[in-house]
DNA sequence: ACACAATTTGAGTATACACTCCAAGTTGGA
DNA sequence: TCCAACTTGGAGTGTATACTCAAATTGTGT
């Protein structure tokens, strides 16, 4: 019944080596065969312990993102500068996984289950948080506009992004707190 | 020398199956044997006028964007929020083609050449665009500021759009007029 | 050392895709 | 009417993909 430590470790293997793939290649070198030579296993042993491919890059792009999370306890005491501080940095120091990000909310079926659901999912709590952030900033704001506005800050916020993606040259952190600035 | 009737005709029918392959199921929905099937082509038909599916898909792409172009002659007398309505108009008259456009610069090869290339020129004569309505509407604004802030007024709208395809429930109209008001 | 569950293997399935090639057919100008 | 340029049919190529399954092996508590 117990996890044996041995698939725990390949588990690690795979989890990791699905991480170092995506971020130096992206979706396009993700393949379940570069997965698996990578881990050091075979492709029955992936099925063993993840139900599909994207069960694991989920599991990957989501460790990401809260791997810059500037209040991973939701404490509830995060300013809107940290909000931002955090997206710019997931967006720094790990470009490529930025940009599966997107991506993978973009081209995830097309029924409204799996990838798009879990990402929605996602905006929505950081909608919450920013709106909350702001409010704690400015109290004379009501909760619907705090929402609107956090709303179009993190639009912006990812509008700016996949301008970045778009080219490299683009010069993310100044627009990024530009828009901070403006909005909030 | 001169190009025959029935070729010209081909062409047509090709584009109009894309367009349409496009607007109901997407890139996914969108593969060479659904378009020559829809077209009543062989393969080999479609090479003969096209270098590659891309090809296709791009020139579909850019005709339906300059479909809800605002200035078509460019003429240099658009208002932002002309611009904004325009933007507007193109995600509410063709939701799915707008998702392409965002995908195809997502995942066009990850070398710079291609479709990415293409989505930037486009993208840098918006922001231009937008920069000189900008202008025109406050003579007060420098053109460094201008460029700045239709980058930002730009991303918000791309950002909202994104956020739409997450969830069509989302009122896109609203959030980015809203956007349009607070940046420029 | 035994039983039994957890894990691994690796060949195999099923499928999908963009794209090629060239013989045969058609068009339209001279 | 001729014929070269253009267009078409459609089978075929090559490659890649995620995923399955039954049998073999290994780990763990007793």
């Amino acid at each position: 019944m117990a996890r044996y430590q041995v698939g725990i470790q390949t588990e690690a293997r795979i989890i990791e080596a699905t991480r170092s793939l995506l971020a130096e290649g992206g979706m396009e070198a993700c393949t379940l065969k570069a997965i698996c030579d990578r881990a050091k296993v075979r492709s029955g042993s992936f099925y063993n312990l993840f139900d599909s491919k994207e069960d694991a890059i989920i599991r990957v792009v989501r460790e990401s993102i809260e791997a810059v999370d500037p209040d991973p306890d939701h404490a509830g005491t995060d300013t809107v500068d940290d909000l931002v501080h955090a997206y710019i940095r997931f967006f720094h120091e790990e470009p490529t996984m930025a940009r599966v990000y997107v991506t993978a909310a973009l081209t995830g079926e097309s029924s409204a289950t799996g990838a798009r659901r879990r990402f929605l999912r996602h905006h929505l709590r950081r909608v919450e948080r920013f709106a909350d952030a702001m409010q704690r900033g400015d109290t004379t704001l009501t909760p619907e506009d705090a929402e609107v506005q956090a709303e179009l800050l993190l639009g912006a916020l990812d509008g700016l992004a996949f301008r970045w993606t778009l080219d490299q040259d683009f010069d993310f952190p100044k627009h990024a707190l530009f828009a901070a600035e403006r909005i909030s």
